[in-house]
DNA sequence: AGCACA
């Protein structure tokens, strides 16, 4: 039981010890390089290394007291300093006697890290997030992430130690990238140590633990019924407040995505308010505003991540807008408010700046991103220009079985049930997919306009087909 | 640059 001595720990003031206090170390500092250093006086029997909040202090533990008094003699007197790595150390008589508990799991190497996320917003890292990170020095086995009274932590499975290291070594105390992290995030500090663990076990594919080597592993029904996921690669959690409007993003947009198709799509889950679509950075977005959140809420959860149209295109990427109440100047093919009756009443100026032309609407558009090489699952129908509000216009075959291409689940994770999402409907088969289009209401599915566009594929779904709950998607596993 | 909490 040596005691820590209770005096102030001056200079020349210790009584000897054979473990040696070294400060100012560089960073970082090897029990290698500690044992080089120690190795002319005697045997060093132990070391402890990276020791306070700087990392930059070690200890050094002789077989023998004398050999650490040759060796505090030795630097006394020296005209040389102790050196590591060309960086003046001091040395001094411990005041403990033994080095403690020095061979922590944290200092044997091994494949598994465990790395805990400091800093005031450590547990919006999400999972996604330190995959990439980690992903840089190696094919990431699995990652569990915990809260524990150090913080918020993760264990990070590599295939083997080396990599690991290699990770470790680049990683300890550096700052995850801004740019992986929402501006408003504050800096976070990844500390990272070796883990007992050799194998994680991960049971779901969760916001919390991913298995990157099992595609058959089942997604935990919080991974699935969580809605706004797809933004947490990047951002981490959702952060956004929810609201009654919904901005959409779309994807892969090979087809027109008119103000009508939108509206129809929305509409499935409760009357639409007013939609407001605009260019951002050359993609189209849009403003759905719905007069609750709640309703909003759920056309959220049920259409974000899906295919306006089948075969990929169209896809909506949903998030809760600021706005409350979209200001809509004027009722034209890109915006539009359905709470007044008589849209021409609402056309008190002439359409200015940045209005379209109505026929270059409609059009296909020339995506690069995607060419439909294979002729499977074009829509059948060219796509009609948008003519305006009640006319007979026929967007392409709004596709009310949405395919589900939740981008939270990495795609080679997705289990064995969600196989059939990604049939193509020319293959033939069982429609893949439930019908995300409800009609709660008289709303929808009423009028020759909707009528047509439901032209179905797959003749079970969409308006005449009762019971299909609208949030069936995240239901159906 | 000043003593370890794993």
């Amino acid at each position: 039981m040596a005691s820590v001595s209770s005096q102030p720990q001056f200079r020349y003031t210790q009584p000897p010890s054979k473990v040696l206090h070294l400060r100012n170390l560089p960073w970082e500092c090897t029990e290698e390089e500690l044992i080089e250093l120690g190795k002319p006086f005697g045997k060093v029997v132990n070391t402890k290394c990276n020791v306070g909040a700087n990392r930059n202090q070690a200890f050094i533990e002789f077989a023998d007291l004398n050999q650490a008094i040759a060796m505090i003699s030795y630097y006394a007197s020296s005209s040389e300093p102790a050196q590591v790595r060309g960086k003046t150390v001091y040395l001094q008589y411990s005041n403990r006697q033994e080095i403690v508990n020095n061979k922590t799991t944290a200092d044997i190497a091994g494949n598994v890290l465990l790395v805990t996320i400091e800093g005031q917003d450590a547990r919006l890292v999400s999972i996604d997030v330190l995959h990439l990170v980690f992903s840089a020095f190696g094919f990431v086995h699995k990652i569990t992430t915990f809260e524990k009274t150090a913080g918020f932590q993760a264990l990070v499975q590599f295939s083997d130690a080396e990599t690991a290291t290699s990770a470790k070594n680049a990683l300890d105390g550096r700052i995850i990238p801004r740019y992986l992290l929402s501006e408003n995030i504050s800096p976070c500090t990844l500390r990272i140590t070796y883990s007992a663990h050799t194998d994680l076990s991960v049971k779901f594919q969760s916001h919390r633990s991913r298995d990157y080597t099992n595609p058959y592993l089942p997604v935990a029904p919080s991974a699935i019924d969580g809605s706004n996921q797809f933004n947490l690669g990047v951002d981490g959690k959702k952060l956004e407040p929810e609201s009654n409007v919904l901005l959409a993003s779309i994807e892969n947009m090979q087809y027109a995505v008119t103000l009508d198709v939108l509206h129809m799509v929305f509409s499935a889950f409760g009357p639409v308010q007013k939609i407001a679509m605009f260019d951002k950075n050359g993609a189209l977005q849009a403003l759905i505003q719905y007069p609750d959140v709640q309703t909003a809420i759920v056309a959220k959860e049920a259409l974000e991540g899906h295919c306006i149209y089948d075969g990929g295109f169209c896809k909506l990427h949903l998030s809760y807008s600021r706005h409350t109440d979209l200001s809509i100047k004027v009722n034209n093919d890109r915006s539009r408010d359905y709470t007044i009756p008589n849209p021409a009443m609402v056309n008190p100026q002439p359409s200015v700046l940045g209005q379209q032309p109505v026929q270059t609407m409609g059009h296909q558009y020339n995506g690069t991103q995607y060419a439909p090489g294979r002729q499977q699952q074009q829509p059948t129908m060219p796509p009609q220009p948008s003519a305006g509000w009640g006319s007979s216009a026929v967007p392409p075959m709004p596709q009310h079985m949405m395919n589900n291409h939740n981008p939270y689940i990495p795609p080679a994770s997705m289990p064995q049930m969600t196989q059939g999402m990604m049939q193509m409907p020319g293959q033939g088969g069982i429609p893949p997919f439930r019908p995300t289009h409800i009609c709660p209401d008289s709303y929808c599915c009423q009028g020759d306009m909707i009528e047509q566009l439901m032209i179905p594929p797959q003749p079970s779904a969409g308006c005449g087909a009762s019971a299909v709950p609208a949030i069936g998607v995240n239901t159906d596993k």
